[in-house]
DNA sequence: ACTCCTTACGGAGCACGTAACTATA
DNA sequence: TATAGTTACGTGCTCCGTAAGGAGT
C-alpha cells in the first residue's frame, strides 16, 4: 500500500468516481490511477468499488472505510509536511481561512491587518461559503480553519474556540418612524417590513426562534446571505434592517441609522474551528488568538467576560 | 514522503536509534534505512536527529513530532489493512492479547474456549508483562487489546471497558488458625505474614491504601506478581495469602481453604483496553462482548449490576 | 459517436543491495 | 579494532505515460 494509492481513492471519491477527472486533478493519465486503485483493490482483496460495468460508480462498505482512513492518512502526511515547513519557512506560508460574508467584511479585516503586520511573509486565502461549506472545507482539508456563527460547534472531527459574541441592530434609513418608535420592542419592529439573513446564515434562525416564543410573527420581505445586500435594500426603502451590529459604520453608512437590540434578541457566538487532529503552525495559532484579541481590543463583548 | 521512510523512522526509533538493528528488523540493508531518514530529512528540509557525529542518538523536536505522526499513519495503513483481511479471510486471522499473569490463568481460559469455539481458525498469542508494560504494548498496537486492573482507564489514546469486578479471598493451608478467626476481620489478618500481589500488580496499591486508612499495618513478607507463586509460598507455610477471589479452585488447590473478604477490602475493577482509533475486526468485538458475557455466565459481579 | 475504464507495453527513475569509505567507542 | 553510518554505484523493479481495446451512454 502507498500513500499515491490513496491518494488516488480520495481524488477518485471527490471527483464523484469519474477516474479520468481524478487523474486531471492529480495531474496524472487514467490509466495510472486506474492502476492505482486496482493494487489497492488487490492488496486488500476486496472490491471497494461498486461498478456497472468498467464503470465505477460508488463505494462498498469495505471501500467506505478504507477511504475514511485513507483521508486520515493524508491529513497526518499533511501534518508532517507542516511540521517541516514550520521550521523551513518560519513566519512564511499560506494561511487558508473559511468564513461567511459578513464576518470576512466587517470582523477579519482588523484582525488581518494585524496579522500581516506580524506575519508579512503569509500569503493569505479566504474562501467564502455557507456555514456547511464552511464545515466541509475545513473537514477536507481545503481550508485551515473556518469561522462563522452555526455549525462548527457540533462536529466532533473539529475543535471549535468560541471567539466573541455578538448580537444584533435595526438599521433604517435617517428619519425612517421606527427610529422614532419609544420604547423599541420586538412587537413594534413587527410592525414593519423586515429584512435581515437567511436562514442557516449569521444567526439567523436563532432569532427567528426568538420572535417565535415572544409569540410574533415578523414580516420578513426579503433574507440574504450577507450583509451589504441587507443594507441595499434598505437603502431602497424596501424595509427595515435586522444585521450584526458589528456590520454597522457610521462612516460606511452615513445614510443609515441605527438602534442596538442586544437587549431583546439572543446573543450569538462565533467560532473558529479547525480539524481537530490538524497540526497548527505557529502563525496559525497566532491568529486564532489575534481572533480573540483583537475583538477585546475593539471593545466587543468577549465571551470570557459573560457567564 | 512515502510509508516506507515513516516506518524506518519508526523502527529507529524502536532500536534505540541503531541503524543496523532498525534495518535488519525491517528486513533491510543498513543503507537503505539511512537513505530513507535522509530522504526525510531533506524532504522537510529539517534535522530530525540530534547526531554526535555520524550517529544517530535522539530526535529533534521536529523529528519527535514526526515520529508522532510517522506512529499514526502507520497505524492507519494497518487498519486499512484489516478492513482488507476482514473481507478476505473472514472469521480467521491472529487475536494478540496483553495481560496480566493472574487473567490469563484464572479468567481467560473460560472465556477463550468459548471465543475457539465460535472462532477456530483465529491464532491466539498472549503476551505477558507488567500493567505499564500491557499499556506498551497497546498502544504502540504489538497486541490488539490489553486486559488488566490497572493503568488501562488512564490513558487518553485507549478506549478503555470495564469487564467485571471481584474482590479478594484469603487462602491458607488447612487447619491454619487464620481460619478459625470468627469474625474475621482486618485487624485480625493483620497478626499473620502475609502473602500477596506485588505493588503495581493486581490492584495490590488499592488494597494497601484500605489498611493503611484503617491504621493497620500488615506484616507482608513476600509479594509476587502472579498467584501461583502466592500459592507455593503460602503452601510453605510462610504466611496467609490474599489473592483474587477468581483465582482460587477447589478442585486445582484441594489442601487450601478460603474466606471471602469482598466486605472489607475494596471492589476492583478489571478493564479492556484498545487504541482508540484502532480498526476492530468483528472477531475482536466479539471477543470483547465475550469477555463481559462469560464473567457473567459464571456467576461474577458483573459491573452493570452495581453501583 | 463519445466518454470512460482496462490492459499491454516500453522507458525512465528509483529503491535496495554491495561495497568502499569515514567516524565513533 | 570493532562497530556504526554515509556515500557511491549498479541492477532490477515499478511507476507512469502512450496506445489500443472493450464497455457504457
Amino acid at each position: 500500500m502507498e500513500l499515491r494509492q490513496l491518494t488516488s481513492l480520495v481524488a477518485l471519491e471527490e471527483s464523484g468516481f469519474n477516474v479520468t477527472l481524478a487523474a486531471k486533478q492529480l495531474f496524472l493519465v487514467q490509466s495510472a490511477v486506474s492502476q492505482h486503485l486496482a493494487q489497492l483493490e488487490q492488496e486488500l482483496g476486496t472490491q471497494l468499488f461498486m461498478r456497472k460495468g468498467k464503470r465505477l460508480i460508488g463505494l462498498t462498505a469495505a471501500g467506505e472505510q478504507v477511504l475514511n482512513y485513507a483521508r486520515q492518512a493524508l491529513a497526518i502526511r499533511e501534518n508532517i509536511l507542516d511540521v517541516g515547513r514550520e521550521h523551513v519557512e518560519e513566519g512564511s506560508g499560506l494561511l487558508r481561512i473559511g468564513t461567511t460574508h459578513t464576518q470576512a467584511c466587517y470582523v477579519l479585516p482588523a484582525v488581518i491587518r494585524a496579522f500581516r503586520k506580524q506575519f508579512p511573509q503569509v500569503n493569505l486565502q479566504i474562501n467564502q461559503g455557507t456555514p456547511q461549506q464552511l464545515v466541509e472545507l475545513v473537514v477536507t482539508d481545503r481550508v485551515d480553519f473556518s469561522i462563522c456563527t452555526e455549525e462548527l460547534g457540533e462536529h466532533s472531527t473539529l475543535t471549535a474556540i468560541p471567539c466573541y459574541r455578538w448580537n444584533r441592530s435595526l438599521i433604517a434609513l435617517k428619519g425612517h418612524p421606527v427610529l422614532s418608535e419609544k420604547p423599541l420592542s420586538l412587537e413594534r419592529i413587527c410592525n414593519y417590513p423586515l429584512i435581515t439573513y437567511t436562514f442557516g446564515f449569521t444567526g439567523a434562525n436563532h432569532m427567528q426562534t426568538t420572535f417565535a416564543r415572544a409569540g410574533l410573527q415578523p414580516n420578513v420581505v426579503l433574507t440574504a446571505a450577507d450583509t451589504d445586500v441587507i443594507k441595499t435594500y434598505v437603502r431602497e426603502g424596501m424595509g427595515v434592517g435586522l444585521i450584526a451590529s458589528m456590520a454597522y459604520s457610521p462612516d460606511l453608512d452615513p445614510d443609515l441609522e441605527t438602534r442596538d437590540l442586544s437587549h431583546m434578541l439572543p446573543w450569538e457566538t462565533t467560532w473558529v474551528a479547525y480539524h481537530k487532529d490538524k497540526y497548527l503552525r505557529r502563525y496559525q495559532k497566532r491568529f486564532i488568538d489575534l481572533l480573540e484579541q483583537m475583538i477585546l481590543d475593539n471593545g466587543a463583548t468577549k465571551l470570557t467576560e459573560e457567564s
